[in-house]
DNA sequence: GTAGCTGCAAACTCTTTGCAACTCT
DNA sequence: AGAGTTGCAAAGAGTTTGCAGCTAC
């Protein structure tokens, strides 16, 4: 993933000791974190940090495409920071969201929006499940 | 669908007015009406119904599988009648819902989740597209 | 008669916003 | 210096809940 701080600063955002703490952590981030958890982690670094600049940033960059809002079956929305097209496993026990790809269902969701007569934009698939004991 | 009247009776609840007309309501929609849109339908049948009756009346029948309540990228939840498995494509210019079945996503669904090690217990497809002009 | 249901209003959760103070450039 | 950013507290949307009265069984 590029460096989240020079993608900010070329797009002419003032790079903020808040910004800062808040971008790398999501650069660090390898799960789904809510606003909460982003929130959580940067009074971590920065005790003095407040939740609506945390609901600020992530909302400033959803909008620039750097992250994607996720709302699964949950109260609360979540960031994802890798923007590549993926989908998720939902572990229902754990709560853990597990990414993947597969090239057989990009290649089926384009023949099902071609038979409905549509172009397609965006889609997700999430699975939910529990993990097989073994 | 079978009727909702007589599965809520046999499950032991108690047939008010209220209840009745939303079950009608639910029964009737060929859409994916959100809280807001049943209770409106439902004052039409009854002003005197509340929100909270509607409300409780649809976590009630969600709990009891008699619908499902869906989270597409909205600020609020739809409920959905049908309850036969299926997913959903939403054309992003008009907000329609269209519904549609594929064998070969349910193949694929389960062989995905088997390669991850988990026990598929529910899931999601939702294709957003735009409709194209023949 | 009574367990269960209802309407109302208050409360709750998540998110957004107005404002005065502050800070990057 | 000035536009943009921040923290705070208040407000907003959507949803849930405690309670006293009511109703189906």
């Amino acid at each position: 993933m590029k460096n989240l701080e020079e993608q900010c600063q070329q797009a002419g955002l003032k790079m903020t000791g808040q910004r800062r703490t808040i971008l790398k952590i999501l650069q660090d981030a390898e799960d789904h974190p809510s606003v909460e958890t982003v929130y959580d982690r940067a009074k971590h670094e920065d005790p003095s940090i407040s939740l609506a600049t945390v609901y600020r940033t992530l909302s400033l960059l959803e909008e620039m495409d750097i992250i994607v809002k996720r709302e699964f079956n949950e109260s609360f929305a979540r960031y994802d920071t890798n923007t590549d097209h993926h989908h998720h496993m939902i572990d229902m026990e754990t709560g853990d969201v597990i990414e993947f790809k597969n090239d057989e269902l990009e290649k089926l969701k384009l023949k099902i929006a071609k038979e409905l007569g549509y172009e397609l934009l965006d889609h997700r698939l999430d699975l939910y499940g529990r993990k097989i004991k073994s």
